[in-house]
DNA sequence: CTATCATTGTGAAATCATTCACAAGCGCAA
DNA sequence: TTGCGCTTGTGAATGATTTCACAATGATAG
């Protein structure tokens, strides 16, 4: 109980939904010193959050301790933990593969700087877009890639190319020694150890939608 | 284990990643018939998946029994089985709020309208986008939506408006009846029981992979 | 300084999800 | 028709996550 330090421990296991909990405190306490509240307790962040007050302190149990008893959370300071636990404490070099509409609606997405993620490459296969200015970027050919994505030293890839030329890219992306992956292709990509993929699938969504809807 | 019909039981309690393979299951039958595959076993369809064999026959039996025994599954017999599951057996009337950049990615994703997802109206706020064409439809002012989600009829409504704005919008629509709801807007919604929301959280997700480049 | 109050941190229990392991069923060959 | 090989469907076992419940502790008031 003497640890407070953050980061994951030697064998420590967190699940997903953990880390998928520990975003939206991480939100939610913005949102709470936005609004000058200076602290607040682990039924507040449960009830913010549409959780329970047990699984909050869980979740943040795993990474330390935090709180104060009888008292709560202080605000400014869990947030910092919770962004050093997310390592949100640091900038993060992005590129995107694939200049179409989904791209451009995150290179617009203006949140992404200001959470630390910096877009420093955009490619694209179709030669007409090309040298084409992008946000601050000039679309890149993809022949490029592998060399930029080592210059750059980019952590993280966001793929938003059609579904079937996404396990292709990722395969290069993956061989360039990119560890991180944002993809927005419908397939379920594969991909070796070590190496974190995340999926946004509307389909899927779409489709956990019409199956509630179907059934009750 | 003579039912043979789909669709949920009486007390029922599917779980969400059930669904979320199923969903999956349902792709790589797609791909398998285009491809003239008869049948598929229940390992091919777990290696494809990224699941175990005994995950997809665990989650195909709380629906009924699709397979041959020595044989595995017939492929177009088990898609419509699936597509009976998840309710994609009829078409959808879905209606858009937000036509900004991410709307624009999605009236455009003609994947959607494969699916039985009809793109029925598109709501917007801003009085100089009110009346411009898009896509197939026209933008239609934000005042008008509870009367057109009425008299259209729409079964699930994309949220793609600013997070702040989000649950304004998300009330006026669960009190139009809808209760179905795909948000794009990073934020936490709170609804009602028996409304189906689904998020598509960005942030979320590349914080899960910062996450998971920081704690090796 | 002590009592009171609120709230954390955490083992233990309960619930939920996945994996195991095998009997039962089907196709095929002789 | 019988036997063999393959693959399903499913209880039982295991593993993971969530919830419970409470002792420990900091803040505060008298």
């Amino acid at each position: 109980m003497k640890k407070t330090r953050t980061g994951a421990e030697a064998g420590s296991k967190i699940s997903e939904s953990t880390v998928r909990r520990l975003s939206q405190y991480l939100r939610l306490l913005h949102e709470a010193q936005a609004n000058g509240e200076a602290t607040l307790s682990s039924e507040e962040l449960a009830e913010r959050s549409g959780t329970t007050a047990a699984q909050v302190r869980k979740d943040l149990s795993f990474f330390g301790s935090f709180g104060k008893r009888g008292l709560g959370y202080s605000v400014p300071e869990l947030r910092r933990q919770v962004e050093e636990i997310l390592g949100l404490d640091r900038g993060w070099r992005v590129a995107l593969v694939g200049a179409g509409k989904i791209g451009s609606a995150l290179i617009s997405y203006r949140n992404f700087r200001r959470m630390g993620f910096d877009i420093l490459a955009v490619f694209d296969s179709d030669p007409t877009k090309i040298g084409q200015p992008w946000g601050t970027q000039t679309i890149l050919p993809d022949a490029e890639m592998e060399r930029v994505l080592g210059a750059e030293r980019i952590d993280i890839v966001i793929v938003a190319v059609p579904a079937d030329a996404a396990q292709a890219v990722l395969d290069r992306v993956v061989g360039s020694g990119v560890r991180a992956v944002l993809n927005f292709a419908p397939v379920r990509l594969r991909v070796p150890d070590g190496v974190a993929v995340r999926n946004v699938d509307m389909v899927v969504e779409m489709e956990g939608l019409t199956f509630a809807l179907t059934n009750r």
